[in-house]
DNA sequence: CTGAAAGCGCTAACAC
DNA sequence: GTGTTAGCGCTTTCAG
């Protein structure tokens, strides 16, 4: 900046004036200088100016992983989540600082803010941390977490209803007259645990009780996955209908049910969580509960920049809706 | 920083020093200073700390998009390359700056290094864009480019072996008896185009020549591979095998043969390009090359740094390997 | 309209 | 060992 000011003949105060356009500037100075940096190929440093400005548009995202599997991050879902909130923290004209930490740190997430790097964080999944949580909102740090509204919880989260879709996708099951319905997913994490919820109140309302050998606390991991498929397959446990805890889960439940010789939908019906986009797609298209995506980025965005404006933290739940397809209709 | 100076009865120096660990600072005193930070939670502005170092430790990671589609990031293959990034920097101790850019201003890409926001720039696909991703070279932007190797390029690439991956699909589909085998792919982009060079040598090689109407310069858009899928199918021309230029194509592909009535593998052989996850558990599993996807993390992140520490660009292809699946095979 | 000067939070000579 | 000082690249009072 200094150099354009030697070269245009004018003080740095000038300069500065004239890039930010300021109308205090004369137009031709303006023009003059725009010039100068266009040829020289020079931007504002931007660590410098938000360093003088004590400001800050960047936000944290960081996504937890499980240190005991150090799995890739590759859940469609998640990853399709956070192409979506590079946008909208685009289109709000902030930028993105990518991470992950071990899920058991997840102090070391706030970091980023802490070291002025970042003016908010956006946590994508919750796990089972809600107390880490808690503490990092106490601390006043603006944060929003894509998961399950909880109970007593000081921090905001964005995430679908996972009840209802739980709920409907159940009963859905039950209507095409499946009647021994399995159900996925580790119950221990908050959303899990809501759809499982969701689950169970759609069976009570058709008085049917669950079969507690149906209800499998298996963890995102596709052996894992197999494993319980191949157990439950053995032990000769009846069961009609499978609901997984996401489409990843259900595509993995459905190629080991064939390997083992039982067809989708024929033998048993199927059912996920997410509607990531390959779900249709799959064979057979793959019925799911479709979360907002679309929402899911811009919602968080706004949480964030809300409470760093100061606002409180507010959860927002957005709604599902069941997209039923071949893998849970008998032809 | 000033105010644990005060607090420790030392200066501001000291206080720097201590934070640091520097030995030249007695040992008492910096574990007060230390202690005193850890209750005040207090953390170094990496910013500023930056600015008065004048280094970087972050680096611009940019995924170019379509504007004419303006899609949103969804390839498995992609977001879970950000991912791998995502860690590989992490483990250099790096942070990750992400955003996306129009695939036609690519200038703007630089963006983030010009204005001092990050040391470095990794390009996650290259488009149709060589020769703007030159200039970017040219003007000493330390810069990693996920793609295709091209002659005449001032820039690094890193990607897989293109060419050999086509020539292996293409002679396996061959080998398995396909003789009329279609190629999916719009070969303008480098790397398709690398693959596609790659079915017409293993073709050349066996002395067949390759038909113009089997092969179809498709977009990697859903649309554009149903319809292409269905006017193949229609104009009566004879195929029985396709080679798609990736896995989300390869999956369109088989559901909507399907959907028409042709059985993969039964009517038609497929295979696929990159192995995500989900193609062994796809119905029925796809055949595929596979990209090695672990080493393109850590090999993109090596080049960027090598070039920021001052190293010419050094392009780097990466083997790839076929695995055959039920997709490619008859029963 | 423009310039001089102060200061954002930090570190590195250079003294003592 | 520790403090003083200068300055990273920028913006913004406050004068003129």
């Amino acid at each position: 900046m200094a150099d354009i000011a030697r070269l245009a003949g004018v003080s740095v105060a000038t300069v500065s004036r004239a890039l930010a356009g300021s109308t205090l500037v004369n137009a031709a100075t303006r023009e003059r200088v725009a010039e100068l940096a266009r040829s020289l190929n020079y931007t504002v440093n931007v660590a410098a100016k938000n360093l003088r400005l004590r400001q800050n548009r960047t936000v944290s995202v960081v996504v937890p992983f499980d240190a005991d599997l150090r799995q890739p991050l590759s859940d469609p879902f998640f990853l399709s989540l956070i192409g979506n909130l590079a946008d909208a923290l685009t289109d709000r004209g902030h930028e993105m600082l990518l991470s992950r930490v071990d899920a058991n740190r997840l102090d070391l997430a706030a970091q980023g803010v802490e070291a002025g790097r970042a003016a908010g964080l956006i946590l994508v999944g919750q796990w089972r941390h809600h107390d880490q949580l808690n503490a990092l909102a106490v601390r006043g740090l603006p944060l929003a977490v894509w998961g399950a509204a909880l109970p007593g919880q000081a921090y905001a989260t964005v995430g679908s209803d996972n009840v209802q879709g739980g709920r409907l996708a159940t009963s859905h099951l039950w209507q095409q007259g499946a009647r021994r319905i399995a159900f996925f997913g580790d119950w221990q994490l908050p959303e899990v645990g809501q759809r499982h919820q969701g689950y169970l109140q759609a069976l009570e309302a058709v008085n049917a009780r669950p079969a507690a050998k149906l209800m499998l606390p298996v963890p995102f991991v596709n052996s894992a996955i197999e494993a319980a498929v191949e157990n439950l397959v053995a032990s000769g446990t009846r069961f009609d209908a499978v609901f997984a805890a996401s489409d990843l889960m259900a595509m993995t439940v459905i190629s080991t049910l064939r390997r083992l010789g039982r067809q989708v939908p024929q033998d048993v019906l199927v059912a996920g969580y997410d509607d990531i986009p390959l779900a249709e797609h799959f064979h057979p298209p793959l019925s799911t509960v479709r979360q907002p995506l679309g929402e899911a980025g811009p919602a968080l965005v706004a949480e964030v920049l809300a409470q760093i404006g100061g606002a409180r933290p507010s959860s927002r739940v957005l709604p599902t809706t069941f997209h039923a397809r071949e893998s849970s209709q008998r032809a």
